[in-house]
RNA sequence: UCCCCAGUAGCUCAGUUGGUUAGAGCGGUGGACUGUUAAUCCAUGUGUCGUUGGUUCGAAUCCAACCUGGGGAGCCA
């Protein structure tokens, strides 16, 4: 598989790929009908952004600006009022903070599209540019999006198996040969749901030794994650409730105090597939938020409108679409789930 | 970005106590033979041994840095 991605004309061309997009359609295809079904509206969000606040990690610089001659402003930096956009802009990396203004409008909304992270992440589950699906419900809170996770997911699981039976029959048997039978019994039986707190019990009483010791307030590791994903359930698992000072600024603070409402799908082989939360909607509890992180205020200003005129409770979440191509064909590296890969020091073609 | 492993012929790979002209299989090419069907037989290999530099009388082999790929970790979807 390595070898055939250095070849444009072949890769398309093999049994496995041809396999791998034809299901990879199908999800494509499920997720929307899905949503049309359910009363949601796609909204595309925007590709190119001026904010470089979005949270999740370093961003790729969209300019028009020429780079042997870069115009300076009188103390020395770049002058931006005179690149395309007249000011600085990047490639999105997530567009729920955008969708969120729909959501609060629309009631039910997602989006699916390509989105852009300039990591140095050289893993087989990270790309650089990869594709996003992010539905945002307003008046749900945590539990409704956890449930609309898992229904989504029932949802394309079994339009594969109606659908592409011969290439799942092809995976099975070349591929992963437990990758039928774990999506059949996944659609007709219920999600295991956690607590984080829960979680951590569980860790510490499973007898196992981990690299990396757990204790309420830490961040999972993978080998936790893959214990609980993989021995301890057999089957994605849906954790809820974290600590708050791991989570993001827009997460809903807990009537406790120490957690936020935010949830993570883990997928046995793959980890991390969908990433959710409740949204603060409360302008007072956002603000105190933002301060206590040292986030740049101003930055945030639409997103605190959203609030200051008339506030919603609204909830969602983001899947990682190859995650989820990876996950339905078993197919090891997320580089084989997409037609041109994208990663740090490989963009070929 | 960190740790580990790998990079030798078109492909798959062998080749280290450092030593003369670096090997095999497959493929290719030329020929022979043939009721073949993964044909067979004969002939045929001057390849920046990933790159750059260093150590040495001598480096595919030892050292350093870098590049690319794989596995793991971090970041996350």
């Amino acid at each position: 598989m390595e070898y055939l991605r250095e070849y444009a004309h072949l890769r398309p061309r093999t049994n496995v790929t041809g396999a791998v997009m034809r299901v990879r359609n199908t999800l494509s295809q499920a997720i929307h009908r899905f949503f049309h079904e359910h009363g949601y509206l796609w909204v595309s969000t925007p590709i190119i952004t001026t904010s470089d606040c979005e949270g999740a990690g370093e961003m790729f610089r969209v300019s028009t600006l020429d780079l042997m001659n870069v115009p300076k402003t009188e103390q020395g930096n770049v002058d931006f009022s005179q690149d395309f956009f007249g000011k600085e802009a990047f490639l999105t990396v997530s567009g729920q903070l955008n969708v969120e203004s729909y959501a609060c409008s629309l009631s039910k909304v997602y989006t699916f599209g390509p989105t852009f992270r300039a990591e140095n992440s050289n893993t087989s589950r990270h790309l650089s540019e990869f594709w996003m699906v992010e539905p945002e419900v307003a008046f749900a809170d945590l539990d409704d999006v956890a449930h609309l996770a898992e229904d989504m997911l029932k949802y394309v699981f079994k339009a594969v198996l109606e659908e592409r039976p011969d290439d799942m029959a092809f995976f099975e048997q070349r591929i992963n040969k437990d990758v039928v039978e774990r999506l059949t019994r996944m659609v007709d039986s219920d999600f295991v749901h956690m607590d984080y707190t829960d979680a951590i019990e569980i860790l510490k009483n499973c007898g196992k030794k981990f690299e990396y010791p757990v204790e309420w307030g830490v961040d999972l590791q993978s080998e936790h994650e893959r214990y609980l994903a993989e021995e301890h359930v057999g089957a994605p698992v849906i954790l809820k409730n974290y600590p708050r000072d791991i989570k993001a600024f827009y997460m809903r603070q807990n009537k406790d105090g120490k957690t936020v409402a935010a949830m993570d799908v883990l997928a046995p082989g793959i980890g991390e597939i969908i990433g959710g939360s409740a949204r603060e909607e409360r302008l007072d509890v956002l603000d105190q938020r933002i301060a206590e992180m040292d986030l740049p205020a101003e930055e945030y200003e639409f997103y605190r409108d959203l609030r200051r005129y008339g506030t919603v409770p609204h909830a969602g979440f983001g899947l990682g679409f190859e995650r989820l191509v990876s996950y339905v064909t078993g197919m090891q590296n997320i580089r084989d789930v997409i037609p041109f890969p994208r990663a740090p020091k490989s963009a070929q073609f």
